[in-house]
DNA sequence: CGACTACATCACTATATGGTGATATAGTTT
DNA sequence: AAACTATATCACCATATAGTGATGTAGTCG
């Protein structure tokens, strides 16, 4: 059980996935225009497309010779938002410690 | 930016951390306690209490010579519901597909 | 102080995974 | 069908990381 959700934190625990799914928020695109605007190999995006596709967080299909892929699970943008924001808290955290801590010149 | 979601995510996408962080939900727990009760190496587990600490997710203060652990940041268990949520929804998909696709004998 | 306990760290191995060039496959066009 | 385009897959290397035995370190007790 644990393992299927580590599996699903793990999927999301890349950056080029992350800003697959970033790029794929904005609309469907092509493996083409992902491969443009992410600026990485297209066997690269492909493979990871096809770990989101596995994971079922996007959805594709066949247009003529290219392959659309689209976001099917938005769940993980409220993912995002909360590490995102549990981030920014503990990032402001640590700096007010440190500000706390270090003898500051007056 | 992304690295620093990713880095999170990854840190929550490994099965023993996420049984460690289970059992601090039901309170602070020391490391012999996690140990025995994860069934895992020490030094294993203190690796992983290493990663969520640093991670800022769990917290620690001594106690004798007993090295207490808590919950730090409550987010990963809205987190882990959100998954669930979402992992649940995924399979009963797939099974009504499975069963919507198959003859079944009546 | 020495012995003991609880934990952290080190050193190492095994495995998983990301990146990439080469190649296979599906669809289109002529 | 041959040539072309878009994508998927393969084979491989490099790196990251989980697990583990040995060792270091902080605290307690006699």
């Amino acid at each position: 059980m644990m393992e299927l959700v580590a599996r699903r934190f793990r999927t999301l625990g890349e950056p080029l996935r992350l800003r697959i799914l970033q790029q794929l928020e904005a609309g469907e695109k092509t493996v083409g225009e992902l491969v443009d605007a992410l600026d990485a190999g297209q066997p690269n995006i492909s493979k990871h497309l096809g770990i989101l596709y596995d994971a079922g967080l996007v959805g594709r299909r066949r247009e003529g010779n290219a392959m659309i892929y689209g976001i099917n699970d938005p769940m993980v943008f409220r993912l995002c938002d909360l590490v995102c924001r549990s981030e920014t808290k503990r990032s402001k955290a640590a700096f007010e410690a440190l500000n706390g801590r270090t003898k500051v010149k007056r």
